[in-house]
RNA sequence: CGGGGUAUAGCGCAGUCUGGUAGCGCGCCUGCUUUGGGAGCAGGAUGUCGGGAGUUCAAAUCUCUCUACCCCGACCA
């Protein structure tokens, strides 16, 4: 009766099986995931930023596909399914058809009407939810889907990793409070730990930036890799762990206190930067401040003429994440132009510092505990040395607009920080009410009451994991595959099949046998033209976790060869117990990816 | 969007400076040989030299222009 149930094939001859490896290397492949991608034949591209994903990676990004499924499914959430173009009228609606950028792709329908493609779904699941639930007891709820994105990304790059269409899964839940919100992110919280585990994937939570979809607390989960485009910071001495442009920076520095000088102004001549003004005047960079000049935000959040003063001290740099939330900083952050500079300070960059200005000045904490320090004293070829807080500098207030540093203290007390490059391939929100409030959605109260819902939302980049799970399986000779999302568990290669019947016979048998197993298996069954090095180097290009030779060789003496694409190990396995090793290995595998919970 | 670069056979490239009728390696097709680490020999197919305009007796090559792609640059799954 099992016959009747809906099943994958899995089992397939190479013969017949598009395996389109390249020996080259792409020239336009930069990073190692997406060279062995295209080389192992997953991907082809079709455009910049636009993928064809061939049997073999299609394969893959099904099982990835399904095990993200399966536990957000096994966490209450439901899946459903929402088109890919979608009206102008709701992201009008939120505003988001304003506030959006180019990487919203718009065009028109024969009626002239505006449309766009999703790069993600709040408006439309908000539309959604509105109108089929109005009561409270309906909540909370959790939905999602799995499915193609466009984002016209400035630019595209690393394959798979950033492109413009992509796979993603992505969840919104609706509630009717903050504590029914909090309680369904932590729930995502541990299913997102549970994917990335079953992924077999080296991964760290992170606290994060919100960026433009809104809302408050917010957590990344990266993918540690060198490659990565962002660089997360952690704690050697405690849990804490951070995107690199929120991790706080309001950590203690502990300058000694010295006795307050008179300011003397000394001539720097040509020394501009930090560097070259703490080697001109023989005193270390952090003795320095360094003072930024940003535009300013009008009250209706637009770039005003008016400018900003960024002070920071000279060791440190600037997180642009973080200044662009500050209150009257325009985001995104702009820097003023070198005449308007001058027009501010009387004075071109390079020797301009916080005193004797009328501009807003905003001091990171790193600057406002020094005493005796160098800044510049806006006149051109000149510092301030020995300047101090009230004589002759000022700020106005203080913000922690530093990005944080390999060693600094960790923000809550305990450790060191370390920083490392990771791949963001998810990312969980808690929205809040933005779109809830401005596109009206209410449910109804114990009291009978409208009450707006509280949203939280989701997402996993499905297309991003294939190539960072690559980014962290690879050697020299290709791709290894976890068990858990190889296109196929084992493939069989057939040597010497043309002058020995039994090579055939063998391997025919194993193949049955380990399909019957439940295991997918691709038997490598092309003919003498394609020599045993290329079905070798083959099978570890695309990195098929087990392997077993069978040839005229090993026969000779009644065995097959097996070899775990990780280890490379070699062993000899007597023809008549391949069933039974099979069943073992087969075993051990499921274990292996079977999930925690 | 700014800066830099590239575009010649399915893929990787030479040829461009100095204009003269299109080449190499891999792959593909046919045949023979070979068979445990991306085989050998022989034969073969494949190009609007990114598009358009111009200069010239003659343009892959020089000029102008458009386009696509790649790399470097501060809101992303």
């Amino acid at each position: 009766m099992a016959a009747f149930l809906i099943s994958r094939k899995v089992k397939m001859r190479a013969s017949k099986y598009l395996l389109a490896t390249v020996k080259e290397t792409p020239a336009d492949a930069e990073v190692i995931s997406h060279q062995l991608m295209l080389r192992a034949g997953l991907i082809r591209k079709l455009a910049s930023g636009l993928y064809t994903w061939l049997p073999l990676g299609t394969r893959v990004l099904h099982k990835v596909s399904q095990i993200v499924r399966e536990e957000m499914d096994r966490s209450g959430a439901m899946e459903v399914s929402m088109p890919v173009v979608q009206h102008a009228e709701l992201w009008q609606e939120s505003g988001r058809w304003a506030d959006m950028g180019p990487e919203l792709l718009r065009f028109q329908d024969r009626h002239e009407r505006d449309f766009c493609l999703g790069p993600t779904h709040e408006e439309v699941i908000t539309d959604l939810v509105r109108n089929e639930i109005s009561s409270y007891k309906q909540l909370p709820a959790n939905l999602y889907q799995i499915q193609t994105k466009f984002r016209d990304e400035r630019r595209p790059r690393f394959g798979v990793m950033r492109s413009r269409e992509f796979i993603m899964k992505d969840a919104y839940s609706f509630h009717v409070d903050d504590e029914s919100l909090q309680a369904t992110y932590e729930v995502m919280h541990q299913t997102y730990c549970a994917i990335f585990d079953r992924l077999g994937l080296d991964y760290r939570p992170v606290i994060a930036d919100s960026g433009n979809i809104g809302g408050s607390t917010s957590h990344e989960f990266h993918v540690l890799a060198d490659s990565g485009e962002d660089e997360i910071v952690f704690s050697d001495g405690s849990d804490y762990a951070a995107n690199i442009e929120l991790a706080d920076g309001k950590v203690a520095f502990a300058p000694e206190a010295e006795a307050a000088r008179e300011a003397v102004q000394v001539e720097t001549g040509e020394a501009h930067s930090v560097e070259a003004v703490a080697a001109a005047l023989e005193v270390a960079p952090a003795q320095l401040v360094k003072t930024l000049v940003v535009h300013a935000e009008d009250a209706n959040g637009e770039r005003s003429d008016e400018l900003v003063a960024l002070l920071l001290r000279g060791d440190q740099e600037l997180s642009a994440t973080k200044a662009e939330k500050l209150a009257g900083v325009y985001a995104p952050l702009e820097f003023a132009e070198d005449s308007a500079i001058e027009a501010a300070f009387s004075c071109p960059p390079g020797c301009i510092g916080p005193h004797k200005i009328s501009l807003r000045i905003i001091a990171d904490p790193s600057v406002t505990e020094l005493s005796n320090f160098v800044c510049g004293a806006n006149e051109p070829g000149k510092h301030l040395r020995d300047a101090n807080w009230g004589s002759p500098c000022r700020f106005d207030e203080t913000a922690d607009i530093r990005r944080v540093q390999e060693g600094d203290f960790s923000p809550d007390g305990n450790g060191k920080l370390a920083i490392k490059r990771g791949i963001e391939v998810g990312h969980i929100f808690q929205l809040g009410q933005k779109y809830s409030q401005a596109m009206d959605a209410t449910v109804l109260d114990q009291n009978g009451k409208a009450v707006v819902m509280t949203m939280g939302c989701y997402g996993i980049g499905v297309t991003r994991v294939v190539a960072a799970c690559i980014e962290q399986n690879h050697d020299d000779r290709g791709i290894i595959w976890p068990d858990n999302i190889a296109p196929f568990h084992l493939v069989i290669v057939q040597l010497d099949a043309h002058k020995s019947e039994q090579v055939v016979e063998v391997s025919e048998t194993l193949y049955e046998q380990a399909t019957a197993l439940g295991m997918e298996v691709l038997l490598d069954d092309r003919d003498k033209k394609t020599s045993p090095g290329v079905k070798l180097a083959e099978s570890e290009l695309i990195g098929f976790p087990h392997r077993i030779v069978v040839s005229a060789r090993t026969l000779a003496e009644d065995n097959v060869e097996y070899t775990a694409r990780r280890d490379g190990e070699k062993q000899m396995i007597n023809k008549d117990q391949a069933k039974d090793f099979l069943q073992s290995l087969w075993t051990a595998a499921q274990q292996a990816g079977k999930p925690a919970h």
